[in-house]
Order: C-alpha cells, then sequence, then structure tokens
DNA sequence: AGCCGATCTGGGAGCGCTCCCAGGTGTGGC
DNA sequence: GCCACACCTGGGAGCGCTCCCAGATCGGCT
C-alpha cells in the first residue's frame, strides 16, 4: 500500500481511506489512489485489515449431519445455493462447514474459534447434537436454522411451522373426505419431524378421527419411505390417504402403492412436505406438497446475525417462518 | 499470547513455538504453555498469524457453473463433499465459491487475490467460461478439475478419459451384438460431453458402423434426456442401444423407452456415464455406466496443489484418471 | 480582518503473531 | 579441563494494514 500511496503521491493514511472509501478525502485524492492501485494491480492483504478491524468479512455456514445425507437431500444442497447468494448480497463471504464425526466437531469448534468467521448460521437438526451446545461457549454470533439440541432459551433461530404444515396437509385430507389417514413420519430424533408428526396427530384427534397404529417411521430416504409405506399397507390396506414427512420419502411411498395397485389419488391420496422445486411436481402425478423455501429461511437468518454483528446484545429471537400447502394431483 | 506465555511463565517466542509444535522447545515448557492455553482459553488469532507466514490455510473450491445446475447435480454435490474432506486431511480449510454471472466473476477473482486462500481448487466446464483465463493473471496456484476452457498448456488439470470411457461404453454394446447404437450427447460447448461424444463416434467407425445422425444433444436433465431419446426413437424406431453421456440423462432416457414399450436391455440396451452411486444402481433395471469418481479426481487435485505450494515452479501436469464400465443389468 | 469550524492530510502507534538472532545451558570428545 | 556442538530460551523487528491525533488549508461568518 505504501507504493500504491508513493505512486499516487498520497500517504499512506489518505490512500487506505481512498481505497475504504471512507469520509474526508478529496476526490482528487481519491482518483489518484484508485487509479495508482489499478496501475499496480494491488489488491489489499486481507489478513492485515482483519488483524486490526477484527472482522473477517466472512461467515460459516454449518451442516451437521451425517456424511451420506448431505448427497442427496435436495433442501441442503438448496441452502448452501441460498447462502452463498444471500451472505455475497451483503457483502459477505461464506464458509461451508460439515460437521460430521465427533472429530469433526473439535476441528469445526476450534475453527469458529480461531477469529477466521465474523458468525455462523447453523443447521444441526438432530437432537443429539452436541454442536449447539459447544457453540454457546464461544464468543461467535450464531443463528441456527431449524431448533437448536437441547437448548431452548437464549439462542437466535429461524425454524418453519413444521407443526402448522402438517395441520395444513391434514385438513386438507380431512376435507377431501379421507378417514384412514396413515403418517410415514421422519426420524424421531430430530425436531421438525418430531413436530411433524405431532401435528398429524393433533388435526387427526380434532377431526374425531383415530391416529393409533397409522404411523410408520423413515429415515428420509426414497428406500426408508417405500419400505415403511409397504409396513403401513400390510397392516391398513384400507387406508385412503397418507401424509409423508419429506418429499424424498414419498417418491419411494409412490413406488410401493404403485406396486400395490393403488391409484393416486382416487384410493389413495398423497400429501408431502418440503415441496422441493425439482422433485414434487416432477412426479407422477405431481406431489400435493407443504411448501418452505430454504432461500427465505436464510434470508431471515442472515439479516439476523447481521443485526447480531451491529449488535451483540440483541435479545434472543425465535422466528417461525409460515408455510403452505402447494395443492397438485397427488391429493 | 503474551498472556499465555506470562501464565505459563516462559517468553513469547517459547509460547509460540510450543504452540506450533516447532523443533527446539524443552517437554515442559511445552506441556506448560499448552495447560497455559487451555486454563486460559487461548486460540490464536488466524489474521495475524497469517499476516507474517503469508498463507491461510485456506483453499478455495470453485464451481464455475449455473446455479440450477448444481442443485440437482449429484456430482457437483460429491465433488464439495470429497474436496471437504480430501482438503480437511491435509489441515485445510475448504472455502466454496459459486461463480455464475459475470458479475461473480470480478468477485471471484477479488477474492481469490486478496489473500483468503492459499490457492484453488477450480471446475469450469464450459469453454466459453471467462474465468480460467482471468486466473493465470493471478499468482495464486490453481488446479483444474477437468479441462480448463481456451488454456491447452501451462495449468494443472486433473481430468478423466472421457473419450476412452466412452469407447468401453461402446465396444462393450459392439461385443454384445448391438448394431444401431445410438446417443444422447451432453452440451457441446462443455469438454466433457464433446470427448464422450468423440469417443463414441471413433469406436462406431473402428467397429464399421454408420454413426450419421444417431445423435442427438441434450442438457444433463433427466428431462432433456427423455426428450432426446423420443426423437432418437421417432427417427430410427429401429436402435437397439443406446449410449447416453450421464446418469441423469438416462433415467430420463430410460422413462422414454418404457413409455415406447421397449424392453430394456432385451430391445434397447442403454450405457450411460457416471456411475452415480445413488442412481445408478437404484434404477430400474439397474444402469450399466462408466465410473468415474469423484473423491479420486480430488484427491490428485489436492495432491497436486499442495506440491504446487511446496514449489511453486512445478512443471504443469496434465492428468488422465482411467475410468471403468460398471455392467449391470441395463445392457 | 480575524476567527471558527468543516474538510482534508500525514505521521505514529499498534493489532497479534512468527522469525531471526544473540545468548545461555548442558553434554560428549579429546 | 576445555572446547565444540547440540539444545533451548528471550527479546527485537516487522508483516500490512487501520485508527487516532495533530496540524494544515480553506471558506464563510461576525
Amino acid at each position: 500500500m505504501e507504493d500504491v500511496a508513493a505512486f499516487a503521491g498520497v500517504s499512506r493514511s489518505t490512500a487506505s481511506r481512498a481505497l475504504n472509501d471512507d469520509a474526508y478525502v478529496s476526490a482528487a485524492a481519491r482518483e489518484k489512489v484508485l487509479a495508482a492501485a489499478r496501475d499496480l494491480g494491488y489488491s489489499p492483504n486481507q489478513a492485515a485489515r482483519s488483524l486490526v478491524t477484527r472482522r473477517t468479512g466472512a461467515i460459516a455456514v454449518v451442516l451437521s449431519e451425517p456424511e451420506d445425507r448431505l448427497l442427496d437431500d435436495p433442501y441442503r444442497a438448496a441452502v448452501m445455493r441460498a447462502g452463498y447468494r444471500e451472505l455475497a448480497d451483503v457483502g459477505r463471504q461464506m464458509v461451508l462447514i460439515f460437521s460430521d464425526t465427533r472429530e469433526d466437531l473439535s476441528r469445526t469448534v476450534r475453527f469458529l474459534e480461531g477469529g477466521h468467521v465474523d458468525g455462523a448460521l447453523v443447521f444441526a437438526p438432530h437432537r443429539a447434537d452436541p454442536l449447539p451446545k459447544a457453540l454457546r461457549l464461544l464468543r461467535i454470533p450464531v443463528v441456527f436454522g431449524g431448533q437448536a439440541a437441547g437448548i431452548r432459551r437464549g439462542v437466535h433461530v429461524v425454524d418453519f411451522d413444521n407443526e402448522g404444515g402438517a395441520r395444513l396437509a391434514v385438513e386438507h385430507l380431512v376435507a377431501a373426505g379421507r378417514r384412514r389417514i396413515a403418517t410415514v413420519a421422519g426420524p424421531q430424533d430430530q425436531s421438525a419431524p418430531i413436530d411433524r408428526l405431532a401435528g398429524w396427530r393433533k388435526t387427526l384427534l380434532n377431526a374425531g378421527l383415530d391416529p393409533a397404529d397409522l404411523v410408520e417411521e423413515a429415515d428420509f430416504t426414497l428406500s426408508g419411505g417405500a419400505n415403511a409405506m409397504s409396513a403401513l399397507l400390510a397392516r391398513h390396506p384400507d387406508l385412503d390417504a397418507v401424509f409423508v414427512a419429506s418429499d424424498m420419502m414419498a417418491v419411494g411411498a409412490l413406488r410401493t402403492l404403485d406396486a400395490a395397485g393403488r391409484r393416486i389419488p382416487e384410493d389413495v391420496a398423497v400429501v408431502s412436505f418440503d415441496d422441493n422445486a425439482t422433485l414434487a411436481p416432477a412426479m407422477d402425478p405431481p406431489l400435493t406438497s407443504v411448501h418452505q423455501d430454504p432461500r427465505e429461511q436464510i434470508h431471515a437468518m442472515v439479516e439476523t446475525l447481521m443485526q447480531l454483528l451491529q449488535d451483540q446484545n440483541l435479545k434472543p429471537r425465535q422466528q417461525i417462518l409460515p408455510v403452505s400447502l402447494a395443492v397438485r394431483a397427488s391429493s
């Protein structure tokens, strides 16, 4: 920078001000500095800058999930992409972190602690995940996507209304005259699927229907959904609707139903959760699904984090984003 | 760090050496420092460290591709994941960068130039992509995954043997007695699909078969594959085999063939490319596919980059990784 | 004319670390 | 017993930047 300043005929300080477009720089000086920087191919050293400013301009996006799940989970892919965009829009660089094994945990903590990033957006759906608790001890601003495992208060969370979404789905089925409404639930060690199952159960009870024995748990995969559907069908050949806790599992359920000769939606109506843009409308028949927008979630998370960066004492916020029902041919 | 040193009763220098486990520190001193660091909850400031060492410990993985493609491209997802792992294994942090629009280009260049990372692994499959050329001007070590657009020499590349893979596929079909072997090619503005198409053509000619009019180009998507297959079937109802340039397109082709009443492999044999672990074996029938391992590619790229970090003058290397044919029921 | 405040500039200090160098201590060989 | 050479330690310098402060310049107002 010294060189640039000399080349432009000004002092280091003035060059710095021009480069960071601070106030109190004459237009002439600013232009000379900018021209010099261009001619000399200069770009400021970020390490030096963040050493004194104590901020890096980078934000971590932490995905704490088993490895295999990330590969074919389209929702996570959307989160990465949206995270990148939303952060870029506020001039921040995304640093992706996959935290899976226990060994990753300490690495992740060390990284977040090391001053590489100014804050973190954390997705840790599993209730037993030790990461959220470990993060509490750090002085780095964190916003969680979905409920933080084992922590109820004092953290910033942006979640979707999972229970409300399930209610929408089941009410829709009840209104269509369905009486034997089963569900393929997601893993009950995560809060989102727990809430979805609860919503299904409550809504059935409200409608005077009996949920007993109409639940089958699966692992959010295609084959898991297919197997769960088989089990349900074996126990209750007369079921006339099913609420599936994710699109991917619904694809599996669809296959099973098809193989069992059930017409959809005539014999069995299907409603799922996620409304994944590439999956849900592409099925045969297109899936009715509870719509949640990853971009919207990330946007809210970034917004909260930016405020947190301004004011560390921002009082903890639990944002619950509304969901809607995208009705298609499967119901 | 000063505090840690004081607490441990040693000097700043000794503390630094202990923390970086340099040579020439007594075991006693090292332990005292480590204990002090633990007790004080100290973690070194990375900005200060990289200011003097001139390295950050971070490596960028740049994906230069249209946004929509990343979401459902399982190969890219595997690349991200493998990149994270392989880099973690050599003690480096991955910084993911999506570079799509032209506006992203300058942002990407600025970022890579800013000293945030020590090197970059770049995937830029499109021939018209301006990124590779822009990167040439930077003094940052770069290794390309797949051919770099518009650059033939002077860069480090780790690619798969696309043409050889296509040859394997077609030779397999010829050996099985197929005579009318069509192809669903990928976008011809990328080198991988170009090479695959060339391999198909050459192998047909070598076998004394006529490739004329048996090509249909598609965009690597499921629906693109389905449409291309329809077009081929319309022109050549008598085709008895098809080489599809990606698994995803093959899934589409399978649907079209099924809808047209063709039995697979009896009427039409299908061979695809990628051998995606979740997709290819899960199809009905399971797909014969040319196997390429993203992990292997990333591994080679990381290895080359690490050498490049040691020795900037490493002579440019073009590594072509071999592929194999995973034979399954579709052929 | 004189003064005051707004605008602009340059130098100094220091962010937290690593590296170099000078010096101290111990150990083995002659 | 003394030197040479390992091994270990502490202080100083400096990485490239931003921020603070003191001072300079300039216009506008009394």
